[in-house]
RNA sequence: GCCGCUAUCGUCUAGGGGACUAGGACGCCGCCCUCUCACGGCGGAAACCGGGGUUCGAAUCCCCGUAGCGGUACCA
């Protein structure tokens, strides 16, 4: 089994090309064949190296490896010139001068749903010659078959007259040559697949087989686009999101099995992914399920690893401590540092906190916190808890009338992971002058 | 316009003639837990696009309509 992934490098690699190239890369794993990945870049203006990089680059990052290539379409130009002529000389291609108007006049006057013929001339483009009588019938894994009659096809341009070719015909000689069984692809390019069967058919190839899947829209239902924010991979990975939990949504977008289980990770996926399962009608991508299951997966990850990626994504250093207290109360690496940076560069400048909750009552709370924080025999956790649960109950207080000040205190504001925890990950010393900062109005 | 594809809760989906009082997940709402924010637990609202057939029986099959999407380039 081979199968191929081949993006046009157009710029960032996109959520549904993402999707594409899973999988395809799903398929390759679950049956032991070989995923070649391939460069669509005839388009020369588009194609340049940076676009080219950012796929790689995007792929790398969702750890989807591919066991050929990347091989350029545009290196290919020698061997799709060869082919042209051989369709020319046989008679299954023609050169012709017909315009997009002569297309139309021709319509105009066989009818709108009569496919094009053209007259063989010695010089223009080449025009593959579509058969006048039945059809071209597409047999696809998840749609089944669809018939595109032969009166209906156009004699499709598959070289310009300068004889470069077009994307119909080289798509269709570099799958025969890298010896491509199963192409499996956005459904936008179904109805171009009867052109390219023509073509295989023309050189007496033997067909791939098809799996066209469902395209992704945005959340408002329309083809998804930059508009949408995190549109691309490397939007995503800057949102702070994990390859695996972005591998494990995409997978479940457009494709599900009669389990009900929503968290399948990645080696499961490959165990279970059927292409024969995909799904027909397209699919939203929201950002919602995405960061549930992310923090799913960020939960499930040791202390060691997501503080790796924390520092990764921060650019900071030593975070395994408050990696470790903050790691259930965020959904994405992103989530991180507005909650524990404080912790590590000093309470933020909150105002309405400070208005809230270091007033008369909040501040002698907190200087009776202090006076218990610094007497304590050892720092941890325990500890802390124990005596600051000891101020809340000789000041018949409720916890948060204690708890809050504190948090204001050394985060700078009302949110921030537990109290003891921040408390024992700060240390004694820096702990107190916090709450001496916070006691003495110092803005901090 | 023409040629195609698709149609189950707001979203992703399960369902492939009777097991459907249509299941799960996200989101939403309520309750519980609770030092904030979260996590977690429990409960709730929420869908078969419309109309015709076929059949003893249709979310499941067929037809029509409607809607959405794709293609219709000497783009990919």
């Amino acid at each position: 089994m081979r199968v191929r992934f081949a993006p046009s490098p157009t710029g960032a690699l996109h959520i549904g090309g993402a999707r594409t190239a899973l999988y395809n890369w799903l398929v390759a794993r679950h049956g032991g064949g070989t995923l070649v990945l391939r460069i669509e870049d005839t388009d020369r203006e588009r194609s340049t190296p940076e676009n080219v990089e950012q796929i790689l680059d995007a792929l790398r990052w969702l750890e989807l490896d591919w066991g050929e290539g990347p091989v350029l379409q545009s290196e290919r130009a020698q061997r799709h010139a060869e082919v042209l002529e051989r369709l020319l000389a046989d008679g299954h291609a023609y050169r012709s001068s017909a315009t997009a108007e002569d297309v139309k006049a021709f319509k105009a006057r066989h009818g709108a749903q009569r496919g094009f013929r053209g007259e063989p001339e010695a010089e223009g483009a080449v025009r593959l010659r579509v058969p006048e009588e039945g059809a071209t019938v597409v047999r696809d894994l998840v749609r089944g078959e669809t018939r595109f009659a032969h009166e209906h096809l156009d004699d499709p341009v598959i070289a310009r007259a300068d004889a470069s070719v077009l994307y119909n015909f080289a798509v269709a000689v570099d799958d025969l040559d890298a010896g491509i069984t199963h192409v499996i692809r956005g459904e936008d390019h179904l109805s171009n697949t009867p052109k390219q069967l023509l073509v295989l058919e023309a050189l007496g190839a033997r067909q791939p087989q098809y799996a066209h899947l469902p395209l992704l829209h945005g959340p408002d239902g329309k083809k998804l686009s930059k508009r949408h924010g995190a549109a691309s991979v490397q939007e995503l990975r800057d949102a702070g999101f994990l390859p695996e939990a972005v591998r494990n949504y995409l997978a479940l977008l457009g494709w599900g099995d009669a389990d009900d289980e929503t968290i399948i990770p990645t080696e499961e996926l490959v165990r279970r992914f059927d292409v024969a399962r995909v799904s027909r009608n397209p699919a939203r991508f929201e950002l919602d399920k995405l960061r549930w299951m992310n923090g799913r997966y960020m939960r499930e990850l040791a202390v060691d690893d997501l503080a790796a990626r924390l520092e990764a994504h921060t650019g900071r250093e030593s975070l395994g401590p408050i990696a470790a207290i903050a790691q259930e109360k965020i959904q994405t690496l992103a989530d991180f540092w507005p909650l524990a940076g404080p912790l590590v560069d000093g309470p933020v400048d909150d105002a309405a906190a400070r208005e809230r909750w270091l007033r008369e009552e909040g501040r002698e709370a907190l200087a009776a916190a202090r006076e218990a924080l610094a007497e304590l025999e050892g720092f941890s956790v325990e500890s802390i808890d124990a005596a600051l649960r000891r101020v809340v109950e000789s000041r018949a207080a409720k916890p948060k009338q204690v708890f809050q000040p504190l948090r204001v205190a050394i985060a700078g504001t009302t949110v921030s992971p537990g109290i003891f925890e921040s408390l024992a990950v700060l240390g004694r010393e820096e702990a107190l002058a916090r709450i001496d900062g916070a006691l003495a109005g110092a803005p901090a």
